[in-house]
DNA sequence: CAGTGGTCTAGACCACGGC
DNA sequence: CCGTGGTCTAGACCACTGG
């Protein structure tokens, strides 16, 4: 294993974190194949000269985060396919930094203007309620990633120059972040449009995503219409507690 | 505290889901106030009499289901707000008839065989684990929806004879209702054979979710990959309880 | 069978919170 | 200051995998 992993401890972060860390960046780096396995946990305990119930707790991490799968009396492995997690209730600039990838964005547009018809509609807002509009071509890794058109009633959002990154870090500020909220996801084609601001084929596929979300007391805070790369992106949806189905 | 705290050791499933479990149940019938605090891990730790290190590894898995909160320093408390985070999700006949369409199936293959590598990988299944194949075209409305691919360790499902129309239902049957899951969602294109079995042109758009879940204790019970057609459905994500995020 | 991950223990020290 | 959670250790036994 040509992994580094000397862990400095002046820095206090903790070790188990520190070892998470590297044994990412090494798997990113490629230095071990997909669904090859990892030495065993008492080989890297021994390796890292740590006590094997901490090296569990890193690579306790990794598996959370998808990258590694275990085999009860096998081995830990990495996982075959790598893959590009979301979570279901995150905001693009926390999914990106997530999986490791450079968070960006490219202003498309970034006004005030009165809701649609449909729109008002979808956000049961009165006709002529003036929005800030809000798109963006979202970068990860130096590619275009999706694009995502988002709509706020300016009561929500007073000072729209003051949205830098992160639309929900903007609404936080206000005190209007969302509580809860629908999204609806499904499958779709390129438009020509989106092709070229995406560098991907016309007719390629896209997930498209409507976000509409709300405060505690139903207010509507936000409708955002977005089209990811189909190749690049992947929704994930977290299932707690079951409910009566099928 | 008035938690009954009591573990079998008969019953071989691992002390810290045991106290978990007995901690969730005694919150859910709150037996301690939202908002309160818990004994302290060690005080805890000895009225169980297990070690310290196990009763936080109970304590972990309430967290992360958000119904604990740690502050360090202070204490380990009962999150004020009852919550139901993630997504609730639905198995396909719930869907369908939520939407007033009438449900409707094709078998394709119902067999037992051998997971394949991915599979086994995906599951964290040992290789050469049995398994029973399920896949069916889904019907709405007179025309097909979507193809459905589950697999399911045959020590979940001991007769594969009496699934029906829900795979659930049968599982439920037999006491492994999975409690909880990931699923993935992604757009792509159909394959000739999907075309085909969907009746829709070749390199439509086509909305695939790969759903595995798992019971209580995280053994795996069903992996299943479907192909929805794009222009038919919508996978809909209900977000309760935002998370920190972007 | 030997080697793997899964669980568990009984200690230890640290960093933080609140009195 | 004491009590809290946060981290870490060294060792143990079990259950499982695979040859």
């Amino acid at each position: 294993m040509k992994f580094n992993l000397q862990t400095r401890w002046n820095d206090h972060t903790p070790l188990y974190i520190q070892l998470a860390n590297r044994l990412r960046d090494g798997i990113h780096e490629g230095q071990i194949a997909y669904g090859d396995a990892l030495p065993s946990e008492r080989v890297l305990s021994e390796l890292t000269g740590t006590s094997r119930v901490t090296i569990r707790k890193a690579l306790d991490q990794l598996v959370d985060e998808g990258l590694l799968l275990r085999r009860h009396g096998s081995g830990t492995f990495i996982t075959p396919r790598p893959e590009q997690p979301g979570t279901s209730l995150s905001g693009f600039s926390a999914d990106a930094v997530h999986c490791g990838q450079a968070p960006g964005s490219i202003w498309l547009v970034k006004m005030v203007s009165v809701a649609t018809v449909d729109e008002a509609a979808v956000l049961a807002l009165s006709a002529g309620t003036l929005v800030a509009r809000l798109a963006r071509v979202r970068i990860a890794d130096e590619e275009p990633l999706a694009i995502e058109h988002a709509i706020v009633p300016v009561a929500m959002l007073p000072s729209i120059e003051l949205i830098s990154d992160s639309l929900y870090a903007a609404l936080d500020h206000h005190g209007n972040r969302p509580s809860n909220g629908v999204q609806k996801i499904r499958a779709s084609l390129a438009t020509p449009i989106e092709a070229g601001l995406l560098s991907i084929k016309e007719g390629a596929e896209v997930l498209r995503i409507e976000r509409r979300t709300f405060l505690a007391d139903g207010t509507p805070v936000e409708l955002t219409r977005s089209a990811y790369r189909g190749d690049r992106y992947e929704f994930v949806a977290d299932l707690r507690d079951w409910c009566e189905n099928s």
